[in-house]
DNA sequence: GCTTAAGCGAGACGGTACGTCCGGTCTTAGA
DNA sequence: TCTAAGACCGGACGTACCGTCTCGCTTAAGC
């Protein structure tokens, strides 16, 4: 978690906590995220500001907690099968990710934390390590094990195909250059697939 | 231009149009988009307030002015060549890219502009329309040229393909997921290219 | 007036000023000094703090300016009559001066000022140059055309004579050590008119 | 002392009250009242806060038990003799209390003391009860045997007569309007003493 | 001598106000 | 009429203290 170095953690109130984690996530719903100010979350929350700034450093920091907190509460990460055929567990992992990404509650608090992350990099670390990786690392062992079956090219840079699958997809959905739709998802990884098929 | 309705374009003052787009051009470099002010405009440039407003509805467009201006100053558009090898070009041009967005003159504008479009749905509209879909169409133009010649597959995606190869660039700068090299669009554009050959 | 140097006062909003002003009296009188808040004053006078920062240092320079709008409003220095008869003359203008100090609308900015003077050197030399020593001045000048009819010793020392009329009240009043009556300053001043007839 | 009913007080430990009494001291010394804060002073003492709400009600009661439990140390009421010369009497004991009130270490925290109680009437009757009076009473009982000698009026009211001495002195010295000399108390002590002599 | 209730240092907590910054609107003087 | 300047109302910032409230811990009294 991101609390600052100088409290001690055991003394929390954890009520508290969890009504300021809840706050920061309904707010970011109804205003976006340069709207949402931590006067606003304290207030919801019943909570001083301080106790706010005691724990955390920026809205951001406490954006994330809020936004990892509920995740772990469901199960997180979007689940990739190993049924042999990559096209078709890639589509449907992604087809997941595209219901995810159309869902308001689950967009407006992740497209603060990335607008979060592009401003600031501090941000993008904790974004990236906590959110972003985890989410690469579940694709790219799927293609390591497509690759060891032979299915794709030996020498492909998986991590670098991972980043063509959610890169394109990500900047479709942060710049709404375009409808997140299955046809889209199924679109990428045939050509992605296919490239990495025969010698990249 | 992104003014108001309401004012004669006619009476504007260059000179404080020009201050304002360059004191928005230097302050964003210098404190990023999120610190920086109006206020802080009109000082630097020597302006009032409302000579700001007056002309332009938010920060936001301000910039995206500021940036535009001095894009079109310098040639803008990075040049895509068509010499019939379509990967060869297209590194070409993708390198070009990669220098500029590692340009920090370049960069501190442009990360303010996508900030300011991840948030908010009329920036992205402004941003997408001004800077990203022009890029877009050379791309999507060039691979149109490649397919007709028979090189890449004849039902291809090309708005997809292209947005394989800028997004993926877009989200490794965006988000700092890693460094922007010539090997990395290099492998990129083999990958996507592989991936057109044979039906996608 | 005390404003800050920084700001041009012809530009200042009456209005604003005059409701400063009034909430800044009324509110002291409700709340006392201790609990008289900037944040409240504003709010009171609906204004942003920023108006009242701008042109004033601090609550006792506001409610300094408070209580002498109002007092020169009125006819502010107690009348002090020169009938020929010292001692009746001073009586008629401390009785007065007693009914003015158990007036509560009087009484309370004026007790904030004077703790805000006794706390502070910078807030004691408004206070005494703008309250006290017009005040002062009235007794020495009647004082003094007593000693000039010869009605008290020529060598006395008239500033401390009114320091004696006047400290006495001053300190019975703020300390609260007893009731102000007429019988109380008539007292005082029989004490110190017999005092000052003969050599001191 | 000052102390809560609620508590123990056969449970105190010695050493925490010393040290927020000394602390309590040496702060408003260095702040003044307004800035002496109940935090500050528990943290110089190295005390929790509780400890300080526990035994004292405000911090002005604090700062009147910091202040006479000093003062009781050395020997606090100025000695007033009884050489059967009044004047000399009360000049040589206002002569001390000039040097005294010129005391920085002495000042400070007894101004302190006088703002809180011209502030608040409750702390007036603290600060009236255990101060003022006491020296009140020692002016008045020097008074009292002078008016047995006959060395004034019969029906002299003594109790204003002490106003005069100290109110003065008080007056002067609490809103800065002059320095306290010794010429200055001499020539107080002369007026009022003369006041007295003859019917008053 | 053991237990148990208190005082204690520490500091988190819900609050209020601070003094500052900036947003976006409005007013004024001058070119 | 547009501009530079900046006052205005409003709202959020991040900080400082308020007075209350747990926490473990020490400690001294009374069983």
């Amino acid at each position: 978690m991101a609390q600052n170095t100088a409290s001690d953690s055991s003394r929390r109130n954890e009520r508290s906590q969890r009504a300021i984690l809840e706050a920061a996530l309904s707010l970011v719903g109804e205003v976006g995220y340069e709207k949402l100010t931590i006067e606003g979350i304290a207030a919801r929350a019943k909570v001083g500001k301080q106790t706010i700034y005691r724990w955390w450093p920026s809205k951001a920091a406490v954006l994330l907690d809020a936004f990892t907190a509920e995740s772990e509460a469901g199960d997180f990460e979007s689940f990739l099968p190993d049924t042999g055929d990559l096209a078709a567990d890639l589509k449907f992992s992604l087809r997941a990710t595209v219901d995810e990404f159309n869902d308001p509650n689950f967009q407006a608090p992740y497209r603060a934390l990335a607008v979060a992350a592009a401003n600031d990099a501090a941000a993008a670390e904790q974004f990236t390590s906590r959110l972003l990786e985890p989410g690469n690392k579940v694709y790219i062992s799927r293609l390591h094990s497509a690759q060891e079956a032979g299915d794709i090219a030996a020498d492909a840079d998986l991590r670098i195909a991972a980043e063509l699958l959610l890169g394109s997809f990500s900047q479709r959905w942060l710049m709404r250059t375009g409808e997140l739709t299955y046809e889209f998802v199924d679109t990428v990884v045939d050509m992605v697939v296919n490239g990495l098929r025969h010698g990249a």
